[in-house]
RNA sequence: GCCCCGGUCGUCUAGCGGUCCAGGACGUCAGCCCUUCAAGCUGAAGAUCACGGGUUCGAAUCCCGUCCGGGGCACCA
């Protein structure tokens, strides 16, 4: 947003160096995600641009003879320490409850023989050599100056033994070379500022502006991860949510305005979006709230964009119609959707909202049919004159039915909800429904006609069985 | 344990020394509307601005301490 407001590019770039963590797929599911939401980039792995390669994996060389330089120059030096002595040494710190942290064993040893080793094909790692005292400070536009002491962090690794290199190197090396301007992260990442500010200075290119965002909690306040069943992108878009409503809410998590909107178009957040006006605690992600907003921009829609929006959800096999009603049509959808869109928090609950009106046949169970407080006799009886409305309204439309049903629950003495509520029970097989006379015009006069037949029947049956 | 960053209604937030006995939104509750459920409208409850000290004529806003929460301390990002 920042980007897109400043007239900067959007460079999407893979971290792709831990080969132990790869996950076929997860760079297209990540893409796709992105690009759901509406987050376009002006450079990236599919893309292209100035700066490619995007993917790390493919930029190898780049921190390796940035890896090499640190070592000749005396920034940073080999290591041949095994995971067993790494294991050790930590456990030791931990005994005498001293902070975790590489002791510089290697940084006293014999740079030759060391560098022998690697030639060899000894497991060898780069590490960086930090300064034994004294204190780094940078100015992070979320939360000011932040200052760290070098005494809390230890030689670190910046070429892994399988020649790939860690975050810290790959991030420094590549930020330089697509000469990225500002580094927007979150909040863990504050702690290794220190780290980079090294690598930078003694690589000799200057600190990009550094904008630490509050991190997004769960509801128990930790950090939002899928141990706690964090939900991804992909997730939300199955459960119905609409892209831009994510965006909007997204947007809202850590920053405002500053005046009271809150439902905005990308075009106004983008207009509106200032990095000065990010807070700096963490937030806890409120999906009750998410739900509401995924429900205004629902109810924004027209039907027509509605309908085509749901016909996928309508359309698939788990919660969706059932599926003889495929392809839908959508002319009929349309005239559907009118009928639930202010029912909905998400696209994916409109199936059983409107199921009945995809099947020949529903289910109506007895007990419901008749209403409180109304006999079962008079129930039948409410029924069998409804029969004859149903035959011979004209025209068969919302206006018509609704004034003929009020007369005959007058003439019957009814409540209109007991005689509505029969109807609709024997409709549509449902307690709770759509709007009656809307939902019987849609249907049609032979469907609901069938459909109370079907219900009087059913009552018939019970009276003379009991 | 050490380091860093935070702390305004349950939640997201406005607030940048007086206009704040703190405003908006979600949620909750009540009423209206009403054929059910929603939506909509109206109203209510809900924050001693974490706590304690300063500074100041005046502090949610500045300073210090305490407490609480989170993050970090890997050949993970």
């Amino acid at each position: 947003m920042d980007a897109a407001r400043t007239g900067g590019r959007f460079i999407v770039r893979i971290e792709d160096t831990d080969q132990a963590r790869l996950v076929p797929g997860a760079v297209e599911a990540i893409l796709s995600s992105l690009r759901w939401l509406g987050l376009d980039w002006d450079e990236g792995p599919d893309v292209g641009g100035p700066h490619a390669p995007y993917i790390q994996s493919e930029r190898r060389e780049l921190y390796q003879e940035a890896a090499d330089r640190l070592v000749e120059s005396g920034a940073a030096y080999l290591c041949d320490c095994s995971p067993v002595r790494l294991d050790e040494v930590r456990k030791r710190q931990e005994a005498l409850k001293l902070p975790p942290g590489y002791d510089g064993h290697c940084r006293r040893r014999d740079p030759e023989e060391l560098s022998a080793a690697r030639r060899a094909g000894a497991a060898v790692v780069v590490r960086m050599k930090v300064p034994p005292a004294g204190e780094v400070t940078f100015v992070d536009l979320v939360r000011g100056k932040v200052r760290f002491s070098w005494a809390t962090i230890s030689d670190f690794v910046i070429l892994k033994s399988d020649g790939f290199p860690t975050y810290h190197l790959a991030v420094v090396v590549d930020d330089h070379a697509m000469q990225i301007s500002h580094v927007m992260r979150a909040e863990e990442w504050i702690a290794s500022t220190p780290r980079h500010i090294l690598i930078h200075e003694n690589l000799g290119y200057t600190l990009p502006t550094m904008v630490h965002l509050p991190l997004l909690l769960a509801p128990d306040r930790s950090k939002l991860s899928k141990r706690h069943g964090a939900t991804s992108v992909t997730e939300f878009r199955d459960e119905g949510c609409l892209p831009e409503a994510l965006f909007n809410f997204l947007a809202l998590m850590g920053w405002s305005p500053g005046d009271d909107r809150e439902v905005m178009t990308r075009e106004e957040i983008v207009e509106a979006f200032w990095l000065a006006r990010i807070k700096d605690s963490p937030a806890i992600f409120d999906r009750q709230k998410l739900e509401w907003m995924n429900g205004v921009y629902i109810r924004k829609l027209a039907p027509r964009q509605l309908a085509e929006r749901l016909a996928p959800f309508l359309e698939r096999h788990q919660g969706g119609l059932p599926p003889a009603i495929t392809p839908l049509d959508l002319d009929y959808l349309e005239k559907v959707v009118p009928l639930i869109q202010d029912r909905l928090k998400g696209l994916a609950e409109a199936a059983p909202l409107i199921d009945f009106m995809y099947v020949d046949e529903v289910s109506v169970k007895l007990e419901e049919l008749v209403q409180k407080g109304v006999t079962a006799e008079s129930a039948s009886t409410a029924l069998t004159r409804s029969m004859e409305i149903l035959r011979g309204v004209e025209p068969f439309d919302h206006e018509s039915l609704d004034r003929r049903f009020r007369a005959l629950a007058e003439e019957l003495g009814l409540k209109t909800g007991q005689l509505f509520g029969a109807l609709r029970v024997a409709i549509t097989g449902k307690v709770v429904a759509p709007p009656l006379f809307e939902t019987m015009a849609i249907l049609g006069r032979d469907r609901c006609v069938a459909r109370v037949e079907k219900a009087l029947d059913l009552m018939t049956r019970a009276a003379v069985q009991p």
